[in-house]
DNA sequence: ATGAAAGCGCTAACAA
DNA sequence: TTGTTAGCGCTTTCAT
């Protein structure tokens, strides 16, 4: 069916290895053969057989990149981006959707390993320290996003603590002066560095830390950020200012600040978090905390790289990349 | 290093082939020898290596996904059904990028095959017909979206010119009467589509074709959008309601409109095109015609693994999928 | 019902 | 510089 490196090798006249050789662009094959191959190759259309030469590799010559939904505009950027990254270097990518079950965040992992892909990036969204007991069969594996598990593996990700203080601060000084946060979620990592964050900057503003300011999010999507933009509203003091922990919570709660008939940022100034690119077409544009998404994703493609070929073989790092405030409307009408 | 079949064969005191008759499901294994087996198995946490299976059975075991870009929601979301519909069939999918560019696409085409995939659901932008010539090795291939591509190859899409009618006449039966359309490109295959469906949609209303109502879109993303909005709010007349091509360019529309201080749908109604998640949430949300992506992303599973299998040998088939018109505040204010 | 062995397409150690 | 050949881990005849 599909042309073989022996069909080549006998149409030019030469053995596998010689077509083997050009095919791998090694050196020392003699001009004429070298010609030879080349027609031949040209002639049969040949493509090398992936399965069978990662087989002999003990290479898979895949990557995973383990998710929660595709659908999440954060992470359809991150994907295409990886994708991107990893295309450069030669890597095919398989994405896995967990759901952010901490189940199936288990079973993903565990699915993984050496005869399917050759290394993976995983953004956890629920798992323990646990979990990662041998898991994914001994690949290496890197942590994408900060998250509570202390784990010694590679990560790549902002500080979501300055992140979050650099967002605050902002709001306090524009004057704002009750300043609320949606998204608390314990069982979310980066939920505890954004709260650490909006604390910090609470103190460093003199501000007191208001309980009844902070609203809670089970998930991260637009209705939820409505939800308890509307639960903070209905407070017999509402905030002036809130920073949310996502940008869809923040469209969310831009949403229902409209239905009420108040104004983005006269009445309420509203602050998110990831730069999605529907942030900066929404009306009022979204101020919010822009992390440089393509850095992460080569950083932790470049990262996963270098572990499969052993080129580094130091102990686990954290590679830190860069993130930017971007103001935009909705704090600075 | 990786327990493999003849580990767990020694462990049991049976050959290989007894092993591979347990982990494969044949029946007829002695029921002592499928005991020990099984907890060979248990024992090593033996995980069948995929790439060999597959090099054994001339499959790959794995499906592609051509798309444009990830981070167009309308792709994120659909990808992520795919995946999903793929998993519940044992089908890993590989994602393939190619911005929408022609040569891209015809290269993606290209280096699929069968050494990679079995099989692939592809959505192409810009490709012509000759570019299917024998692309892809042979594999089986579905088209996704309707397109101006005629070749004979399996399709799976909604109706885009009854949609794009059912948008405007929805415009019309509002009393609209100057009705625009943002999204013209002849490289884009729907595009042709939904201008027919446009045109019929007029010429129903008795509204004539007003050629300077029309706004080309080189791309479908928001910032066109807002840029043929600001044109047409030019015009001497400018147009009470707008068709637009998708979502994104509806969101750029809605966000130009607000920027001349105009109201929607006081001053402009607007109907978009593909029920982003994110056009439920603008401010107003968008009227949009919404297809039902996840009856899209499993029939066209559905089919490429029937023609993989070769249990579907008929000619090429086109399936149409379902969309509804999903009303909202943007041309209900 | 199960074992022995061939071979999927490729790479690389070994020879020549 | 190039040919020969042994596997990579698996499935699958063909025997038994």
């Amino acid at each position: 069916m599909a042309v073989t490196l022996k069909d080549v090798a006998r149409l030019a006249g030469v053995s596998v290895k010689t077509v083997s050789n050009v095919v791998n662009g090694y050196a020392f094959v003699k001009p004429e053969n070298r010609r030879r191959v080349e027609e031949a190759l040209a002639a049969t259309g040949y493509r090398p057989n992936l399965g069978a030469r990662n087989l002999r590799r003990g290479r898979t010559g895949f990557l995973a990149l383990m998710v929660p939904e595709l659908n999440i505009p954060y992470f359809g950027e991150l994907a295409g981006l990886v994708l991107t990254a990893a295309q450069k270097l030669g890597w095919s990518v398989l994405i896995e959707q967990t759901q952010g079950t901490r189940e199936r965040e288990r079973e993903t992992l565990a699915s993984l390993g050496p005869h399917l892909v050759d290394g993976a990036l995983v953004h956890p969204e629920a798992l323990r320290a646990g979990d990662f007991r041998d898991a994914a069969g001994g690949i290496p594996l890197v942590l994408l996003g900060e998250h509570a598990v202390d784990v010694p593996i590679d990560r790549v990700a902002i500080d979501n603590v300055l992140a979050a203080r650099t967002a605050v601060a902002h709001l306090a000084g524009l004057g704002r002066r009750r300043i609320a946060a949606i998204g608390r979620n314990p069982a979310r990592g980066t939920s505890e560095q954004r709260m650490a964050g909006y604390r910090e900057a609470l103190s460093d503003a003199h501000l007191s830390y208001v309980e009844e300011l902070v609203a809670p999010a089970e998930k991260y999507h637009r209705a939820y950020g409505a939800a308890a933009m509307q639960a903070l509203l209905d407070l017999p003091e509402p905030p002036d200012a809130v920073f949310c922990f996502n940008d869809l919570l923040a469209i969310g709660a831009l949403r229902a600040v409209a239905e009420r008939g108040l104004r983005v940022p006269g009445d309420v100034a509203i602050v998110g978090f990831d730069n999605n690119e529907e942030s900066a077409f929404s009306v009022p544009a979204l101020t919010t905390i822009a992390p440089d998404k393509a850095a992460l994703a080569e950083a932790a493609i470049d990262l996963v790289c270098r572990r499969i070929t052993g080129e580094t073989a130091t102990p686990p790092q954290t590679v830190q990349t860069p993130f930017a405030l971007e103001v935009r409307e909705s704090t600075t009408g």
